[in-house]
Parts: C-alpha cells; structure tokens; sequence
DNA sequence: CTGAAAGCGCTAACAA
DNA sequence: TTGTTAGCGCTTTCAG
C-alpha cells in the first residue's frame, strides 16, 4: 500500500506538501505540486479515507437501517436516499436488519456516521428507543417518540383524493377495502375517504367497508367477491393497496362484471404493473422520492444543527395516477 | 465523545487494559476487567471502528455498486448479499451510481473496503477496465474481462425448462416472444429454447419466433397481437419476461382467446404479481438470493486467497414455476 | 498481570 | 513557501 510519505519521498518534498497539493488548501509550489501530482497519477494513489476520517473526526457517512426484505416501496426510497448523499459527497453505510435495530445503531455510530436513517415498512414502528447521540430520521413509518423526525406519505390524503376521483366521476355508492385492521395506514386511508364521503353529504355505509389484508390475497378475492355479489352492490370500490384491486379485477372477471361499468376501482401504491393490467388501473402514488428527499434534507438540518423544529411529522401528499379502471 | 483514554483514567488502568478487556484477548485481572466494563456500560461506550481499522488495516466492510434504479430484481440480490455480509460480520458501503463505475470504485477503495461487489441488470456489462487491487465480483451482469468472476442466471437453462414444459404438456407449436435484441439474456433464453425444441425433435418455425422488448409494452402488445392473429399460430407461447408475457395476456383477452385453452403461456422473472394475475403466471424464477450467496462467497474467498480459479462464469440454475397459464 | 509507548496514514498548527 | 511535528483513537509489542 502506497502512502503520502512513499509519495513526499519521491517527490523529495514533506508529507503536508502532499497533502496541501491533493486537497488544495495549503501553500505548495506550482512546480512542487506538479511534481507531487504526477506521482499521484503514476502511482494512482489515493489517500486513505479511513485515517483521514480519523484526523478530522468526519467520515461523511450516513448509515442506512432498512428492511430491504419486503415492500417495493423501500427501494425506491433508497435510490433516492443514495441520489441525495451522493449529491452532497456523501456515502451510504448499509444495513439491512431492522431485527435489532438498537444494536444496528450502536454499529453504525461506531463507524461514526454522521447522522442515521431508518427505513421501515411497518407504518408504526415500536422502537421508542432510539438513544443515540447522532441524529436519526425516519422514513416511511411512524414513531411516537421521534414524530418530528418522521417523513411518511400522507395516507389521509391519499385516501381522499382516491375518494374524491370517484365521486367526481358520478359515484355516490362507494365502498371500500381496507388493508391490515389496526395499521396507520389502514386508519389513515380509511380516514381520507369517510372525509370525502362527508364532504360531498354522502353518508357512509359500513356494509360496504370491507376489511382486506395487505398480504393475504385469498381473504381479499373473498371480499371482493362478497362485496360484488351484494343486492345492494357499490358502484365503485377504492382498495387500499394495487394487490388488493387485483382481486377486486379477478373477482369481477369471474362474476362476468365488467370494469369499469359495472365497477369502477381505484388501487394503491401505483405498482409497475397497474400500468399493464386490464384495464389499466387508477391508483394512488406515494411521494417515494421526495420522502427520500425530505429525509435527507431533514437529516442534514439535523447535522448542521439548522433544524428549525417541527411539531407534526412531516406528511408528503400522494397523488392520484388516473388511469381506465375508475372509467 | 468518550475514548478508551477516558475510560482508562476514570478506572485507574493502562488503555491497553480497557482494549484487552473489551476484546477479550490480552490478560487483565478479573477485578479490573470487571471495574472497565461497568464504566463501559455506564457511558455506553463502543470503540471507534475508524481508529481500530486505521490500526488493523482492516475494515470489515464490502463496498456495493449498483444501479438501484431500474429492475426489481436487484433487490432481492442486495438484500441477500447484505444477509451474507452480515453473518460474517460485515458491513456494506453502498453506492448507487454505475455511470462511473472507475470512480466510485476509487472511492469505496479509499475506504479500504476489502473487496466490491458490482451489481448492473444490463446483461452485458461494457467496462472491462476495473483495473483495482481490491478483489472485485460481478453480480447479474457479464463482463469479457471478468468472467470468472460473474455471477449470472442460466438463462439458456431457463428458456429450456421453460420451453421444455410446454413440450411436455402436448404443446409442438410453440412460439416465443423475446427481449431485446443483441442482450445476452435474449440470446442465452432464445438458446435454450432452441435446444429444447431439437432434443425434441421439433423444427423452429422462425415465424413465431418474434422480437419483443423488455421495457415498450406497446409494442409487445402488437407483437402478441400478430402472433395470436396468424393463421398458423402457435398453441403456446414462451415469453422472455413476465411484463412480455402480460402484452400476451391483454392481446389474448381483446381477441376473446382464453389462457391456457386457446393458447399457453410462460413468462420470465417470477415477479411478484404473477401469483395473482387470471390465469396465474407459469414463470421463471431467477436464483436471485443464490446468486448474491455465491457472490459473496467468492468474493471472500478471493480475499482470503482461497479462490480455487473457475474458468467459466458461475452460471446458476433458473427454476420453474408452474400455475396455471400453461395448462 | 500491567503499563508505557510506538505507530496505523493523515491533517494542520507551528516554526523557520 | 517549506518541513517538522503533534496528535486523531485504537491495538499490540515489549519490558517490567
């Protein structure tokens, strides 16, 4: 391995020169810097980032806990992260176990990152723990303890637009498939859509406010399915996820219900796929990239100590993909 | 921030003993052990990984680059290269930019991370310049220059268990629709199915055999559109991706053609919505969580000089999945 | 068992 | 403009 001082040796010149030629910011010669760079390039020597860390107590680096294993959400979200580092000079420590995200953190700051983000699927993350000294972030989920620093999609709004779209479109008998009972995102949507309803003097029918399940696509074709074959059925269905409006589509197929005159529906989270099914579906996007952003621009203020406050958790506003499902 | 230093005064002990007794090696008095590791929990103190890799010249950390952006499969590779890294105690320095692959590698190299993986979803990776002294293995991708050290899919055996299926269920006339052309991944599956149709001693018609593209779905509508409108046309269809595979679907619904009866179908990547589409998906699932295993074992295995040589690429097994689309 | 001290590769203050 | 030097926080050798 090839150091400063292998290089001020040949160079015939003093390690500090070296290092002022590299980084520019002490006093060398034209002539001696000429020297010292060429040396550099024909060794293709780099300085090593782990003692300079060391020397100036700074290693730009954030340090990353996600839980790569489940939603598509989190990558999108990472990409933006890493586009929002990178655009600093700033790299990315990774870790992809939220098992023990207390030891994780201890890990991380160990490395000495310089501020910490945490990624999660779950919308409400349990953790109220996170004592560390660094700065902390999370992204997409939920923490009581840490509200201010949260950056989530705003899932009310999301539901209400959704909701909105299909009474703009003449509906009045809307019903609706939730996900996981208890989840934020679930009471948050269901939210934002019993906002619309009220806003437009529709009263809510809970005989059409069915309980889906985020993961369990058999239980959501049996919904679907029930909610399809009502006397009384709704004109339109707004589903809490893109997985459940496809058992809303095989539901309809199955029961020769045409979409979307006979049904119209409305998914959420704008998968790739909603693009390609038929018809091509109405749903809900979520701010990934700019909760990425949001994040690390948070996270900075944070570092910089140019954190301003903020009482509420930073809600980002979806927006609604308008496509034929929802006719 | 508190130091070993600290940690010494305040018990009243050489720093060497506050090392040995929280790395357990060295010898210290039970009593004095004991005495450091209270103030050790007292202050959560945890060594500062930056000085112990300076000293060690060794950082326990694997530098990632990978081109998060695009498919979906990388994050299933991720997720397993960074469960590998962790069983053994290593940690990931990740990079989301492979426009300039030289650089970033540079600097994760300045980071003495003690080998990279690199990680791209174009099949045929261009740079064959990753002229580094730091152990380098190739995730997904293929490189001339490299090759023993890539880690792929058999994309020739999967186009031939996937052909070889439907030649199995009864099927003769079997068409395909590819990816783009000129990508390894369309040669290797076009291979593959070739083969599977000489052991069988059935004669390629190249007129179903028809260029598709993996990202304009538009034009795979059309193709799957004139292949299901010939005269001749096949009885079956064996498609290089499952986005491919759902153009064949939407054109077989439009032209009122029923999936598997009036015409088969396989797609390719097993991606997550092909449990759930009508009829489910017959695919192809990419070893994905192996090829990130094996990546990171031969990685290491070059670090530790143990790498045997190899003098092809590490070609991994696809693996059928059969639902419904193909009968 | 214990403590002193050298030094990992770099930065930056200081003296010349 | 130069070179010398004192550390950053840690590990580990060496002498006691």
């Amino acid at each position: 391995m090839i150091t400063m001082k292998d290089i001020a040796k040949e160079a015939g010149v003093a390690v500090s020169a070296v290092s002022y030629a590299i980084n520019g910011n002490g006093s060398v010669s034209e002539e001696k810097k000429r020297r010292i760079l060429d040396l550099v390039e024909k060794y293709n020597y780099k300085p090593n980032a782990v003692a300079r860390n060391l020397k100036q107590r700074k290693t730009r680096l954030i340090g990353l806990l996600s839980n790569l294993q489940s939603l598509g959400a989190d990558r999108k979200i990472v990409a933006s992260i890493s586009d929002e580092c990178s655009r600093r000079n700033y790299n990315l420590l990774l870790f992809n176990t939220t098992d023990n995200s207390k030891q994780a953190i201890d890990l991380l700051a160990s490395h000495q990152v310089e501020g910490v983000i945490y990624i999660d699927d779950r919308t409400e993350v349990l953790i109220d723990d996170f004592s560390s000294d660094i700065p902390i972030v999370l992204a997409y989920c939920n923490n009581e303890a840490n509200k201010e620093f949260c950056i989530t999609p705003n899932d009310v709004q999301g539901g209400y637009i959704a909701t909105q779209h299909l009474i703009e479109k003449g509906h009045r008998r809307i019903g609706c498939i939730t996900g996981n009972e208890g989840w934020k995102a679930t009471n948050d949507r269901l939210e934002g859509y019993k906002k619309a309803l009220v806003e437009n003097e529709i009263t809510a029918d809970t005989g059409i406010i069915a309980t889906g399940h985020f993961f369990s696509m058999e239980h959501n074709y049996q919904v679907s399915r029930a909610l399809l074959t009502m006397k009384n059925k709704p004109t339109a269905i707004f589903c809490f996820s893109d997985a459940i409006a496809i058992s809303v589509y095989n539901a309809a197929l199955d029961l020769g219900l045409k979409i979307p005159e006979d049904i119209a529906v409305v998914g959420f989270d704008n998968e790739a796929y909603t693009r390609y099914v038929r018809p091509p579906m109405t749903t809900v996007a979520m701010p990934l990239k700019e909760i990425g952003v949001v994040a690390v621009e948070t996270l900075f203020s944070r570092i910089n100590n140019t954190y301003s406050g903020h009482n509420s958790a930073h809600n980002l506003n979806c927006e609604l993909i308008v496509r034929q499902s929802s006719g």
